[in-house]
DNA sequence: CTAGCTTAGGTAAACGTTTACCTAACGAGT
DNA sequence: ACTCGTTAGGTAAACGTTTACCTAAGCTAG
């Protein structure tokens, strides 16, 4: 139906292996004309070469795929919209997968990807550890980000958060705003994600000459509805005057939780979030948060996927963000 | 590198094409003990079919293409994440693009799905008009959503909100609450979008035998940054007690302008949205807004294309989403 | 005994590209 | 007159599937 090199090259009167060349612009050995013509046709049968053949044959598909948990999660969002808009700067593009921290569709996802020949894959942040089998017989390049891997081969890049040092800013900043109970929520406890960020958080505790109450702690998981259940568990077991949520949609369910029993932020209890998300600032009371450049660990990620497909030898990277405090109304 | 269906065929001492067979269930005529032969290989090799063939020799991918203006706003991620589920419910899998309202971009992500082959397009919402030349082109199966689309006949389904209704419904909640002096913010003012809004917000107006005045009104776009600098500008015009947002990124972007200027909501001035996307319960002060059934018509989109895709003779599908008022904190 | 059906599976073309290698003509250098 | 290079372009295989059509054996019914 659609047309095609064979039309192209029917109707210039050459072999189609010639207009390939041309559209390749490996086109050294052919004559002006011949050229012009070509393009002409092409403009004019509005011709676009079908990559589906062209990836079957070259092996290559200049698509990444991008795995997330979820999507709704605002930090996922504004990193896979970072992903998207790097891999099309360098003329890739992206093919989005949802893996609901769900180790079998993980894995789906992951074969889906390689059968359809994706030429790298970002794997973000996730509760799992991934299987490493799967991924040694893929064979695919990656780039892990903020999530525990195995040493593979095919392991381009790993964009990691220093969780350590945001959760003590995090516990830091609101012990010099003099708060002494503090509640720590966080992901899935098992994770390495979680214990880190509760190592920081000790460690903060600690240097101020602070004890720290095991109650005050709740780990589960990292969206706004764990936020909200966790904040009534803590409010009906202890008090505290501040929490310290590892995510911003973890901090958005506990304000939601605190309202519900009547108390105000920040006069009543202090919220602190983690990733400065783009909606952190729109709240009617903007959230104070640990900022970590989300878009730029997109652009990173991409970038060093991209590398590596370019040039396999390319040395790999392993980055780690330095996140920061930004204070606003809710702390 | 990866085994192939031939490696299967050598190994199982048959053919490639029976191979095929047994794998597409299309083996009616293959003996009982060569079909658990090639299934046991197939476990044994982690055999995948590759997709790109497939999809070259079958003119089918089983991908959908999703074009948005914006993923970041959230209401576009919450249908993203609709269709993406809805899809991959029915064995398709899908492939996003953001416009950002821009008609080159979204010619130039029609091509690209084009050229890889995707069976159908989901085209949402957005200020422009889509190309019709080149949709009638390239001929995929398509449903629009939320946007003004020509009669083509490869338009699968149109499902459509009754935006005429939220705006009046929207504009109605609050005159019965009181107000008077009512802003009204939307989306690009050429739009047939954003004019049907303000019919439907003139409408209550006049059914309530109010007068509308031209300066309360300030249409641009829908997301987060326009609800900002439209509230300034309103605020520096004119005097109201109450503002119709037609997104509810707006009504997110004018709390904090108002915020600003130190009036709080609802009590200085009551705020309604509309999409009731996700975050608008979780905000300090919930919002008050339209609700749409984000995800519903995700659902809806994805099956009617693909209802099409099965059989085109399918019926076309008109759904008008109709639009209820949710009533929080903020009105 | 043979026409015809069923069962089990094979053959080869096709999808739309890319690319390694070939050819043919022409000119220049020796 | 011969090799050699260059220029311009063609040939055909290959990528991994699917599928229309073929074959060959075995059986059954008349």
């Amino acid at each position: 139906m659609a047309t095609t090199i064979k039309d192209i090259a029917r109707q210039a009167g050459v072999s189609a292996a010639t207009v390939s060349k041309v559209l390749n612009r490996k086109d050294h050995s052919i004559g002006e004309k011949t050229r012009e013509k070509i393009w002409s046709l092409v403009k004019e049968l509005n011709y676009t070469p079908n990559s589906i053949a062209r990836s079957l044959i070259t092996r290559s598909s200049r698509v990444i795929g991008v795995i997330v948990p979820d999507i709704l999660n605002a930090y996922f969002t504004e990193l896979v919209r970072a992903c998207d808009q790097a891999a099309r700067e360098r003329g890739y593009s992206t093919i989005l997968c949802n893996s609901d921290s769900d180790p079998e569709k993980e894995a789906s996802h992951l074969t889906f990807l390689a059968s359809h020949g994706v030429d790298g894959i970002v794997l973000a942040a996730s509760d799992l550890i991934p299987d490493a089998h799967l991924l040694e017989r893929l064979r695919i390049p990656l780039v892990s980000m903020d999530r525990e891997i195995p040493d593979l081969d095919c392991l381009a890049a790993r964009i990691d958060t220093d969780y350590e040092t945001g959760a003590f800013l995090s516990a830091s900043h609101l012990i010099r705003a003099g708060h002494r109970r503090i509640a720590f929520v966080s992901g899935n406890p098992q994770a390495s994600n979680t214990k880190i960020r509760r190592a920081g958080f000790e460690r903060a505790h600690r240097e101020a000459g602070l004890p720290v109450d095991p109650d005050l702690i709740e780990c589960g998981a990292f969206n706004h509805r764990f936020g909200l259940v966790a904040t009534r568990t803590l409010l009906d077991r202890t008090s505290f005057t501040a929490m310290c949520c590892m995510s911003d949609m973890l901090a958005m369910g506990a304000t939601v939780a605190l309202r519900e029993r009547g108390l105000s932020v920040p006069e009543d209890c202090a919220v602190i979030g983690f990733d400065n998300i783009y909606i952190a600032p729109l709240l009617v009371r903007p959230l104070s948060t640990i900022e970590r450049r989300i878009s730029e660990s997109g652009y990173l990620a991409i970038g060093a996927l991209i590398d590596f497909l370019d040039d396999p030898t390319h040395p790999r990277r392993m980055v780690l963000m330095e996140p920061t405090v930004i204070q606003r109304e809710t702390t």
